[in-house]
DNA sequence: GTACGTGCAAATATTTTGCAGCAGT
DNA sequence: ACTGCTGCAAAATATTTGCACGTAC
């Protein structure tokens, strides 16, 4: 699916803040779009951009992560991926590694419900956080 | 570890709270806690739950889960093990299968990092909810 | 007796929403 | 033109914190 044009517009803001999703790898929560977006729409605003995000995100064209914290971030990759979080800095990268269907079978086998998907987070520390901790 | 207790007080709030949660397989949310704590000690405020569940947390006493809402739930297993999460109903089960390790080393592979641990949550249609559905 | 802990209330932080005008199709 | 979308500001939600008093050790 590319975009659900019967019911939405792909207004200047939306093509905007996907763009931004699009073209960075580093899983940026909605007040940093909001920055990035603003350097060139500076009138944009916050509810805009939550607003984007939702309907990006129901209209599956992104992913919305959160980690234990209290705000999430979101992803320009709609693709089942896992992902990288250190505790130290906090960053999330993406995982080169196959989603594991075996996974939802193993599952599936001592859960009395229907099992649809699953979410795997790696923790750790990430190549700079390691380096300067003894 | 049992409880630092040359730091910590277990305090009768603190130790109320603590059997709540591992008298409970319902991973509840702060103020599910708050509600069950307030039966037995009316004047506990929600701050006091708060500081506590971190407290406990920080000890290794509890978990802290959080799948996507924009609140936290809370496990008094401190121990690893993976959840289900309902898509319908948004409840939260354990999930009786073994922890795999294998996961960690598959993923040392491919991350630049140094892998500590993994987080597996399982999503689907809980029992429940499945039936009610065509 | 000494800190840590508590209740209360105010403050933060993040996300959502009402509204009147704007703009994509 | 129709209806969804925007900016703005206020509200809602979840969690944290300052303070003076209380209590576990």
């Amino acid at each position: 699916m590319v975009f659900d044009i019967t019911r939405h517009r792909m207004t200047k803001q939306r093509q905007l803040i996907l763009d931004v999703l699009r073209n960075t790898d580093n899983h940026p929560t909605a007040d940093r779009i909001y920055e990035q977006v603003r350097q060139v729409m500076p009138r944009i605003s916050l509810g805009t951009i939550y607003r984007n995000l939702r309907v990006l995100k129901e209209g599956g064209e992104i992913q919305e992560l959160n980690y234990g914290s209290s705000y999430s971030r979101f992803d320009g990759n709609p693709s089942g991926h896992y992902h990288f979080v250190c505790r130290v800095c906090g960053a999330v990268s993406d995982i080169e590694l196959p989603v594991m269907k075996e996974i939802n079978t193993l599952a599936a086998q001592v859960i009395s419900g229907k099992v649809e998907s699953h979410r795997l987070e790696i923790y750790g520390l990430c190549a700079g956080c390691g380096k300067g901790i003894v």
